[in-house]
DNA sequence: ACTGTTCCCGTAGGGTATACGGAATCATGG
DNA sequence: CCATGATTCCGTATACCCTACGGGAACAGT
């Protein structure tokens, strides 16, 4: 209770309520125009640039101004939040089996991670609890539920795919962002830093490391995320709907190959 | 190019390099006592809190003389990050089966992270390539190769463990982190904000939500978040164990192409 | 005492969030 | 036209942050 305003949630839901004050002096700005100028500085600029003066001389504004429309930064970063969280239109399709769905999920949620880098830089521990963070677990539990798996696990899965798909779209943002902040690509990072190989290496102490280096099984970085992250989902989802259909067996062979990738295509 | 000073490779790897030097004015600090330094400050009061400044005042020198050890903030934070990732100690135990193995190290990564919640506020997109990170690197492919996986297959199986144990050890530490800062466990967070469900949240538009809620397939935060890791590290686990059971062999000196990237990313 | 080397650190500059209190601007009622 | 109430607007002041630069201090060896 010590900190809560209690000024954030109807902020959040603030479409849902078009409640209109006629007196007093009329706003210059507005909720939205103070959210919609965060997130286009932070996608410029990154989040520690949408600082409360930054946003208020894009508006034209005095710093202090910001504070009749928000009531700290922190809320004002969670306003941005869930604007980017809805603005992926997670939309419930019945017809889309178990896969597509997860697929759509994914791809939407890299898409929303590489436009909106500053979403790494975000905690979702405690997320806000507005109209897009709940899009995003409706979606996911309608998804899961559908396959009819035992209701103690539905939210176990969503969960688990949930957190899987954001530490990969995480991963890629960052790397985009590294790439645009410094110029620089990963690869060329790692080429630049070969004296780690050259000199510093213990060939000795990384046995394992070794072994599959000499038999070519380290390819360049982008490959390795995006293989382990198709390779790790296939899993998960082979999993779930495995325990869903006692009849179907594991055959070994089977794994991610095209076709049944959930990455964007 | 541009910005790599060149000089970060050798402090991480300080302690494989005995040299020392002695002319000149003997120091009054070393690197390893600015590092331990910055870690006890970012343990106690986060990352932010560990400035040059108050590092330097810890230690009772001046601000600047801090860049006699280190070239930079970012580089202390590097050395940082290393540091606890080696004091792990993952070791490699040839005995032990494949699931202890990950269960071992998804125990200690989970205990790195709730020791270190600062941890959470650093990428490790570019990770600081030191002993800690390698040994980590060594520590998962090793367990991975022991299963006989095809050389294709371990690293993506190795960083999909990794993303996965990763991810919800972060989560963890974010939460007890808030926990402690905010003197609230999430909880009482969530109590707090019971105006969502009562005045906010719309039924109609959250049908598979409304229907897990009323089948009481919600629990407390913590029991969802632990369920949702051991279920999905299982699904994990089970899927690769599963597709390399007919075989049940390692080989790990099969021969193939060379490696032909830059290093293992 | 001199030299080479290294460590130590003061200064200066351009950033940050927000509590507080008063000024400005509107609709309305008389 | 003026008074009133409600609301928006914003200037000020505070205490932090990182690090480039360059000069002074302290040591070993001769």
């Amino acid at each position: 209770m010590a900190n809560f305003s209690g000024r954030i949630l109807p902020l959040l839901w603030r479409h849902t309520q078009p409640a209109r004050r006629t007196t007093g002096r009329p706003p210059r700005l507005s909720v939205d125009a103070v959210v919609t100028a965060g997130i286009r500085i932070a996608d410029a600029d990154g989040l520690e640039a949408a600082s409360m003066a930054r946003v208020a001389a894009d508006l034209g504004v005095a710093t202090m101004t910001l504070y009749t429309y928000v009531p700290s930064r922190a809320d004002l970063i969670d306003l941005m939040v869930d604007e980017v969280l809805a603005a992926r239109g997670l939309t419930h399709d019945p017809e889309a089996d178990f896969r597509a769905k997860v697929a759509d999920f994914a791809g939407r949620t890299r898409a929303m991670h590489v436009a909106h880098p500053w979403l790494t830089d975000v905690s979702l521990v405690r997320p806000p609890l507005g109209p897009g963070m709940l899009a995003e677990r409706e979606f996911m539990i309608a998804a899961v539920a559908a396959l009819g798996l035992p209701v103690e696990r539905v939210n176990r899965a969503a969960l688990a795919i949930t957190a899987f798909v954001y530490a990969f779209a995480r991963e890629d943002a960052e790397d985009a962002r590294l790439r645009s902040t410094s110029g620089q690509s990963t690869e060329s990072w790692w080429l630049e830093r070969n004296e780690l190989w050259e000199r510093w290496f213990d060939v000795e102490a990384h046995p394992a490391m070794t072994t599959l280096w000499n038999a070519g099984g380290f390819h360049s970085a982008e490959e390795q995320t995006q293989g382990a992250f198709e390779y790790g989902l296939n899993l998960l989802l082979d999993g779930i709907e495995r325990s869903v259909q006692p009849g179907r067996q594991a055959e070994p062979g089977r794994q991610a190959e095209p076709g049944r990738q959930a990455g964007p295509g």
